[in-house]
DNA sequence: CTTGGAATGTCAACAAAGCTGACATAAACT
DNA sequence: AGTTTATGTCAGCTTTGTTGACATTCCAAG
């Protein structure tokens, strides 16, 4: 959005605003999103294996980090699971001391959610693999590339997600 | 890698060029990357859900589409998965005759794989789908940003898997 | 030609992580 | 009060990943 239209729908090289919308070209966008996103996980696996843990407690201990004191209920909008599954992964968390859970004071119902000084570790290292990873797709292909990429990926949002990361995304301010 | 609150450049709106490497927009990009994955294979998993199937059936039926004939452990070395995953996947496949298994002529050990009339018919609904999103999203962004997206998404793949994309990219022109 | 090893694929059993259903507890609403 | 709604937990099933054991086929060395 921060990024206003400059100009209509310019060509970048060669008229590829012609043809970036064959079938061909929409698959490659498939199979790109596809190869990509096994290397976007490959280093926080890595990881993980040796904690006999895996994506879904990097997802959990991403989000509770990005927003301490969260309920389960409010995860659960993020992570787009059920509670069930969520539960599992949180009372492994717990068990193991990377997650503390309080009783909510106002609502007794609800459980608020933190990393313990060993679940901010864990979570450090995580993103420290993850981040050096898209740090360097960053720089190899440079600012521009990078703006694209985030707009293409905002609008394959679902829209009740769009929000979601909005939302997020403001809030880290 | 610490979060310093170092550099005078500001997050938010503006100068956009000099920031893109801060750990909160790289935050942002691996967020937006989960998000987006979700609503990627959101439409797929509706159909796939009628059927019983799951994305491993619909990874399969892609490939396999994609590289009419291929041998089963060609397959293995796209999809990243072990031999006995994929086998049950097949099993399932060609018991429900979407998938025909012949053995090789020149080495016996080898099975070649065709998507059968119906095959075909699920992948064109599910590519349909998925190649539907994806050009919406394309139009919504813009051609630039798609060559931006495509620029990111390569150099977030492992070498080996950029292989693996390049040389199928080439193959289908 | 035979034989031993490498390659290919299948079958079996197990683990991670999704799902639905049943349920306990706390809050909210008549 | 008592019913309904919200939140979270426990139990069991399914998909899809894993490793281990094995049958078949090919190929190359003896």
């Amino acid at each position: 959005m921060g990024h206003a239209m400059q100009d209509g729908r310019r060509p970048g090289l060669g008229g590829e605003s012609l043809l970036y919308l064959t079938d061909e070209q929409l698959r490659q966008g498939i199979e790109a999103m596809f190869f990509a996103y096994r290397g976007f996980t490959a280093d926080p696996d890595r990881i993980l294996a040796e904690f006999t843990y895996g994506r879904a407690h990097h997802r959990a201990v991403h989000f509770i980090n990005r927003a301490p004191g969260t309920t389960v209920n409010n995860l659960l909008g993020i992570l787009g699971v059920t509670k069930q599954s969520l539960n599992r992964v949180l009372r492994s968390l717990i068990a193991d001391g990377l997650v503390e859970s309080r009783v909510g004071q106002r609502d007794k119902r609800e459980r608020h959610l933190f990393l313990t000084d060993a679940g901010q570790e864990l979570e450090r290292k995580l993103s420290d693999a993850q981040r050096a990873r898209m740090r360097a797709a960053y720089r190899h292909a440079g600012p521009e590339a990078v703006a694209g990429f985030r707009l293409v990926l905002e609008a394959m949002m679902d829209t009740e997600m769009q929000r979601t990361y909005t939302r997020l995304k403001e809030s880290g301010l």
